[in-house]
DNA sequence: CATACGTGGTA
DNA sequence: TTACCAAGTAT
């Protein structure tokens, strides 16, 4: 692993601040020193592309324009303005932290990174990406850009998967951060981490700094960083219940226990849930077990029937869902006084927050069934 | 510390 | 299709 003196340090940031200055992205975020939308957009960029991020901030700033609007916003509202943005999580937690500044802090915002993470949804990173770009707190925003261009420049062989590797990465890059101008060092690196010095197609020999970057002289660029790999997400079978009655179709609220939080779909039953002494129940098992259980638990008759087609199927992080479709279409409206669901007609139900695994279905339905889609 | 948590893009 | 990557955090 390398070590800087202090000459080299400060022809490093000079090399990179000028080159910032000079080809340093123009994005929506960097306009002003709020730190309202410094921190909107780095919740937003956590583990998401730019690209994608810029008509979520743009549309979620003009939805939510302070942080007091934040507060008192409506939860579906808020939902469905991070809906397609992923870890949903994090829109939630950014209500309960626009809580927290409105109520403890009267909204006076902490300015250090340490303060920061007291804040529901801010860890180490977005902390200190804030107290660097809006309050110029000397401190180094360790993401992943930070981890794959000082790997790479230093050649730094710790293992970035683990936890523990972070506390090393701060240690090191903390002294080399500029102290005049933090807030600009930091973004430097992402935007280096985000066109030359990529993960899988870097271009280091045209890099503003390749004359500081030892993996490339070493010709080991993608060597660095070193990741342990994750495991193969977890393959889970599930039926998606598409009942329609003369009211519209049943939909469910994901509940505070599982994933999706707060977001809408037909009603989901995992197969492994159904029969768990008999591991070689068939498709006609499945269904007359998922029919005794509606009878039973909700006093909803269904007569299911298959939808044809491959299952739909949607890959997550950790699981990969396969949803084979039953469907049921019911002459009169049931009562839900045991489920906790709602009738939806079809043309109001994409005003409801949905995830992907949602559109996905009512896609393939509709294209089974050959109905127009739910619009 | 290891795992859960979404989606879209690329090879 | 599979595998992996992209401005991480909470538990």
């Amino acid at each position: 692993m390398e070590k800087w003196s202090a000459a080299t340090i400060r022809d490093f940031r000079k090399t990179l601040l000028a080159w910032y200055d000079d080809e340093g992205r123009d994005l929506p975020w960097r306009h002003g020193r709020n730190p309202y939308h410094t921190w909107i957009s780095e919740v937003m960029l956590q583990q998401t592309q730019v690209n994608t991020v810029i008509p979520y901030y743009q549309n979620f700033l003009a939805t939510f324009p302070t942080v007091t609007d934040l507060a008192n916003a409506e939860e579906p509202t808020l939902l469905k303005a991070w809906q397609g943005l992923g870890y949903y999580s994090r829109a939630r937690n950014l209500q309960r932290a626009a809580r927290q500044l409105v109520d403890d802090y009267h909204g006076e915002w902490p300015r250090t990174a340490a303060e920061l993470e007291d804040l529901v949804g801010i860890g180490p990173y977005t902390a200190s990406a804030i107290a660097s770009i809006a309050f110029d707190q000397v401190v180094p925003a360790v993401d992943g850009n930070a981890f794959r261009v000082f790997a790479r420049l230093l050649m730094i062989d710790d293992d970035i998967a683990k936890p523990k590797t972070r506390q090393l990465f701060t240690e090191i890059i903390q002294p080399i951060v500029d102290p005049q101008r933090p807030g600009a060092f930091n973004q430097a690196i992402m935007d280096l981490g985000s066109s030359y010095m990529t993960a899988k197609n870097p271009d280091p020999g045209h890099s503003p700094v390749k004359e500081f970057d030892a993996s490339y002289r070493a010709g080991r660029v993608l060597d660095f960083p070193v990741k342990t790999k994750a495991p193969r997400p977890k393959s889970m079978p599930y039926y998606g219940l598409v009942i329609h009655s003369p009211a519209g179709y049943l939909m469910v609220q994901r509940g505070a226990q599982e994933m999706l939080t707060g977001y809408w779909s037909f009603p989901l039953v995992l197969q492994a849930d159904l029969h768990t002494e008999n591991p070689d129940a068939t498709l006609a098992d499945d269904v007359a077990e998922i029919t005794r259980r509606w009878a039973s638990d909700y006093q909803i008759p269904l007569d299911l029937a298959v939808v044809g087609g491959q299952p739909v199927s949607h890959t997550y992080t950790h699981q990969r869902w396969h949803v084979k479709l039953l469907t049921a279409d019911l002459p009169t409206v049931p009562s839900l006084e045991f489920l906790p669901g709602k009738w939806v007609p079809a043309a109001e139900i994409a005003a409801l927050p949905l995830p992907k695994v949602q559109e996905k279905m009512m896609a393939r339905f509709a294209k089974q069934q050959d109905l127009p889609l739910f619009e």
